[in-house]
DNA sequence: ATATAATATTCGGAAATCCGAATATAGTGT
DNA sequence: ACACTATATTCGGATTTCCGAATATTATAT
């Protein structure tokens, strides 16, 4: 499992932080609606969620076309307390668009 | 004021998440008692404290020809909670030498 | 003024990170 | 089988991060 160090570099990223925040907000989210909060490129998007899934910190479940993705149920305690704490915060700093279906 | 995207990158880093491993267990501590902890070249850990002073991380007071440094005593709420969270986590996954005056 | 000790900074260069553009894959519907 | 949709991956290249070696700075002591 990853470390605090991995654990920081992994959410230092305005993007990959933004998608912590979502998360963490909504619950299981679709990545259309991600990459519409973010107004980034999908495959941007993409490339972050997957780096954020080799951490262990999401998990994906498929659904047809559509992934849906939700942080990782089975976080370290001291993994869900800090991301509480970090995205909490950060969703005051960062501008996200209010989650809509866009596709 | 640095934001928690900023804060995650300046922990994001092994030797940087080991000195404020150590700032946090031991209050105000001199630089060679740190290059000594963690077995790193002295620039190596200069750089990084210069970092963690830039981030506001942690701030520096000099006596003499030493400095000492600790925590930043004004750190937002947010930042001192994740730092204990992490920090305390991290403590046991680094090796870090017990603290020995060196200078 | 000089020497020495403790710490900081600068200067390449190597490695890691991030992005856009293009392409690939997986699933659905016809 | 083909077209289409949603998502993922690959491939350069630009930027950033990190390090070791050398050098600079700041303060003390003689």
């Amino acid at each position: 499992m990853l470390n605090p160090t991995q654990f920081c570099r992994c959410l230092g990223d305005d993007i990959r932080m933004a998608l912590v925040c979502l998360l963490r907000e909504h619950g299981e989210v679709c990545v259309c609606e991600l990459t519409a909060a973010l107004a980034a490129p999908q495959p941007t998007v993409s490339r972050h969620l997957a780096q954020l899934r080799e951490c262990g910190l999401v998990i994906a479940r498929r659904e047809g076309t559509w992934m849906h993705y939700r942080l990782h149920p089975e976080l370290p305690v001291w993994a869900k307390e800090s991301i509480d704490t970090l995205a909490a915060t950060a969703a005051t700093h960062l501008d996200l668009q209010p989650l809509a279906k866009a596709c």
